[in-house]
DNA sequence: CGGATTGTGGAGAGCGCTCTCCCGTCATGC
DNA sequence: GCATGACGGGAGAGCGCTCTCCACAATCCG
């Protein structure tokens, strides 16, 4: 194989100099339409492909995109994070939202996983080396450093979901009052009378958004107090919490949840107590995850539109490639209730 | 924000040559042990990290691997090809066993989609361009140009799957004769008498095999003729095939089905003319695909070893790419049997 | 009609790195 | 003793591209 043709050897098939077929390629400053014409020929009649490397070298920029996934699952040898962020249906709503904008405008993302600091700091080191432009962060865990070590790093970057801790970087988010008002609505109209909920554990701003927004809304509704017990987003948290509910108010015929994967706990502990679900409780959950059609029954709760905050994270990052100096921006999607058995 | 320490840099600040860095940073030839000393000080002091792209550029490596997703789905905006192939977990299991092996060497898979020949050509000339050093192909089509494209461009590549056509690029895959030989000796096992067969279509290779694997296996069981309707890996055509098969062959008690998709559709079939699975008809299905886990009863079934296939895939890449003049590869993994209920 | 302005192409300087030479310094062997 | 070779370091030539600067021609305006 003989070596690639090079921008000079495409000049010399035209006749013209290196900087010409430049602009040619690049589309940058009016070239004559003859010779722009010459130029294509010669670069058809070569093969020539231009070479990122040499092309990033000058412009500083390599035309990729990180897509990192961050978090603390139970890593281990037989199922290690990254195929636990493969299972879930969530993470592939969010890559195919990114690589449905980025396609078209011809980037291609890099997939990198974040479960650990070494991975991070290696993740942080590869976007300084310019593997990417830039990176989509999404973020499994409450209290991630990587957005700051993104920050410090000044890389171009946009989280899914508000950062814990005030750090100045874009984001994407849902309304989360907004998703609990959806349930408490729906809770309401059921005509739930006696209604609690279980919250996420309340130093994650997300949790705390939605019970805030489930407690005012209930409020408007002219139910000023609404017990609440505080779970830790798992699924036996949710159990725990549904006993303890059961417990203090037996005669409670609503709950709202403020993630599926405790409101499968809750379902079953219902089960157990031989409360009929929605007859006896209605339950809301919140997220739209796998766990909302894997219960029985089906949940009935609040989704998000992944797909759509995730192209708008692709469509803001390249705005801050495009242009560092741009002040961070974060972006709010309305969530929607999606009715299933449960309520 | 200052300019980004190249070696020039960590030269001065530690008194060497550039030379003397590059060779600290790479561990090539032997540098004095206080020399080395002195320049990894340096380094951390001045916080250089190498550039990707002038390293490229010279030792023509990119240290990046594409991840190639081709197929030929219904791909329409409500529903595009890239979501459709989140959604399948086999595509998960490929991931999942490339990113096990390319994560702990510092790589990380650049994830592309080639759902037509435009996406395809773009491919071909992102790979020529130095995006990637290899190709991972993972096609789920059976007549797929991209394994010739990437032939004829020489890209160092490793297909999941023999190609249908005879190219010479390196590929693994499983060995469909054993897996279809385990289902016919599950089937002989529980005793059936009357065996049949759905296959795929026959000019995928893996479809042939199966059926030649199943029907050989049968003959050393002392079943020398096997009834066989031709499907075509999907769920109707597994309705429409099992249909025959039963008006066909109404005493049959055995069916070897060449995927899980056709089985789904077979299985209810036989629920329909009232046929007991497994108790009448035992059925057996083809690779553990999520459709083996969503019918009812639960499919006995062939499974890949997908992620160890995957992680080789990676492995081979990588050998391609190091050593370019290496001879083609084929690496033929073991299938196993997954009892569940049908059989 | 002259000077200023605009439009178009070429020359050439790097971008930051690797790697081939080459040179000086020792240890080694006859 | 000196030729020989091994070893460790420096000098510098590119890798292929973009982009600034410059030259020149054509157009414009007063």
């Amino acid at each position: 194989m003989t070596a690639a043709p090079t921008l000079e050897d495409v000049a010399r098939a035209a006749g013209v100099s290196r900087a010409t077929v430049s602009r040619v390629i690049n589309g940058i400053r009016n070239v004559d339409p003859a010779i722009q014409e010459t130029v294509r020929r010669a670069i058809a009649d070569t093969g020539y492909v231009p070479n990122r490397a040499a092309r990033s070298l000058v412009t500083r920029r390599t035309g990729a995109i990180a897509l990192v996934v961050s978090g603390a699952g139970e890593d281990d040898e037989a199922n290690p994070f990254h195929s636990q962020v493969f299972a879930d249906p969530f993470f592939g709503r969010v890559a195919s939202g990114v690589v449905g904008f980025l396609r078209p405008r011809g980037i291609h993302p890099i997939l990198m996983f974040a479960e650990t600091d070494e991975a991070r700091t290696q993740i942080i080191s590869f976007l300084r080396q310019g593997y990417a432009d830039g990176a989509i962060l999404v973020s499994t865990q409450p209290h991630d450093p990587l957005p700051r070590l993104l920050s410090e790093a000044a890389l171009p970057s946009v989280l899914f979901a508000r950062p814990g801790e005030a750090i100045p970087i874009s984001y994407v988010d849902v309304a989360h009052r907004t998703g609990a008002k959806l349930a408490a609505d729906r809770l309401v109209a059921r005509g739930c009378r006696r209604v609690a909920t279980i919250a996420g554990p309340l130093d994650v701003l997300a949790a705390q958004d939605r019970l805030a927004g489930f407690r005012d809304a209930m409020a408007a509704h002219g139910h000023p107090y609404i017990p609440c017990v505080e779970g830790q987003f798992t699924y036996a948290s949710g159990e725990a919490a549904m006993e303890r509910l059961l417990s203090e108010h037996p005669g409670l015929d609503g709950v709202f949840v403020a993630n599926d994967l405790m409101a499968q706990g809750a379902l079953l502990v219902l089960r157990h107590h031989g409360r009929r679900v929605p007859e006896d409780v209605a339950v809301v959950g919140f997220d739209d995850s796998s766990a909302a059609t894997a219960s029985r029954p089906m949940l009935t709760t609040i989704r998000h539109p992944v797909e759509d905050m995730a192209a708008e994270m692709a469509r803001l990052l390249l705005e801050h490639v495009d242009e560092p100096g741009r002040p961070m921006t974060s972006v709010i999607f309305e969530p929607s209730l999606v009715v299933r058995e449960s309520a």
